[in-house]
DNA sequence: AAGCCGGGGCT
DNA sequence: AGCCCAGGCTT
């Protein structure tokens, strides 16, 4: 079997016409990289376009604020990915006379930019024979070798590089790499893979075991953590409603919310109006909760059971603490980026986000 | 080495 | 309801 020939005629036969395959500008190719990290094709494609519509190159995005990155970001999710990417475009300003490297060393050393990224940008833009090992490179090569380590661990991790590496077109390792990964995406997909019209069936380990649906093996099982947050949805005249920033070492860093109380459980409508959180901000004032509405939210480690209660106020007698919590317009409250579980309630409450 | 970080599509 | 996606950072 000739892997490299074998793949090379498939990829310039099922190749997608994708925006960041008509360029070898290593700031573009960086851009659809992290995007693209943990995301679909079909997900992270007009995040792409609009990414560099908004920011054409890389002094652009350097001398943006971080509040516009992450707006462009809204709803893509993995955040710390658009603020890597912002802190990374000011050190290349800074530190490297605006031009956005590609070789691997020196890719490696920003933020942002592990293994993969690093290996991905170099093949692709200077041409350098590095493998890139994602979770297609990982599915293709265990299925066609027999590979049996829970993917994703560091074995299994260390078997995929060490063949993908042997296998790598030195005339043109970007292609390779591309193509190998457009392989796992397309034909070697987690199910339904399509091994009848398959180009390695001859050859493949897990095809001839009949062991494709058990190849890559697991990991561990997925604990979720489960937790309850309470939001509380308070009109000011009309046209105004109370946010405020979230901090901390939690998900949604830096994004907007509604002032939230979590909890251990759900809370009822009198246990709310008991809270930290409603004593600062109602306090004793006149104020009544209309109704609340629940969402289930679910992220990859985290099950979260939302409750937003709608209030209507007397906005005198409000408490706002200005550090914390903010006034903001309606109409101003689009420009700010939100978690999706906020911009579905948000527009179910007619509300442009 | 394991945990954490989002959101969405597919089965 | 579970799986997994063109991963990386922190502990």
């Amino acid at each position: 079997m000739n892997f490299n020939q074998l793949i090379s005629e498939w990829y310039h036969l099922n190749k997608r016409d994708l925006p960041w395959r008509r360029s070898k500008d290593p700031y573009k190719i960086w851009v659809s990289e992290i995007i693209l990290q943990q995301t679909r094709v079909d997900q992270g494609h007009d995040y792409f376009i609009r990414f560099l519509e908004r920011f054409p190159d890389v002094a652009a995005l350097a001398g943006a604020g971080e509040e516009d990155v992450l707006s462009v970001w809204k709803g893509l999710g993995y955040y710390s990915r658009a603020r890597n990417m912002h802190s990374t475009a000011k050190y290349v300003v800074e530190n490297l006379s605006g031009v956005f490297p590609s070789d691997h060393a020196t890719l490696l050393k920003l933020k942002g930019i592990g293994s993969y990224t690093a290996a991905a940008i170099s093949s692709i833009c200077a041409n350098e024979p590095n493998p890139v090992v994602d979770g297609n490179v990982v599915r293709v090569l265990s299925r066609l070798y027999g590979f049996m380590e829970p993917a994703g661990s560091p074995q299994s991790q260390k078997l995929v590089y060490a063949k993908a590496g042997e296998l790598i077109s030195h005339e043109n390792p970007g292609d390779f790499n591309q193509a190998v990964m457009e392989f796992g995406a397309t034909w070697c997909k987690p199910a339904n893979p399509l091994c009848s019209e398959c180009i390695f069936r001859q050859d493949c380990y897990a095809f001839k075991n009949k062991l494709v649906d058990k190849l890559p093996m697991k990991k561990k099982e997925l604990v979720r953590r489960i937790r309850f947050f309470n939001y509380l949805f308070i009109p000011v005249h009309d046209k105004g409603i109370v946010l405020y920033k979230r901090s901390g070492n939690d998900i949604w860093q830096n994004l907007w919310e509604l002032p939230n109380q979590e909890s251990t459980a759900a809370l009822s409508l009198s246990e709310i109006t008991k809270t930290e959180l409603w004593h600062k901000i109602i306090g004793k004032g006149h104020t009544k909760v209309v109704k609340a509405i629940d969402y289930k939210h679910i992220l990859t480690h985290q099950l979260i059971h939302a409750r937003f209660f709608i209030l209507a106020v007397e906005p005198s007698t409000l408490s706002i603490p200005d550090d914390e919590l903010w006034k903001v317009d309606k109409p101003l409250v689009s420009g700010l980026p939100v978690a999706r579980l906020t911009e579905r309630f948000l527009q179910k409450m007619d509300i442009s986000v």
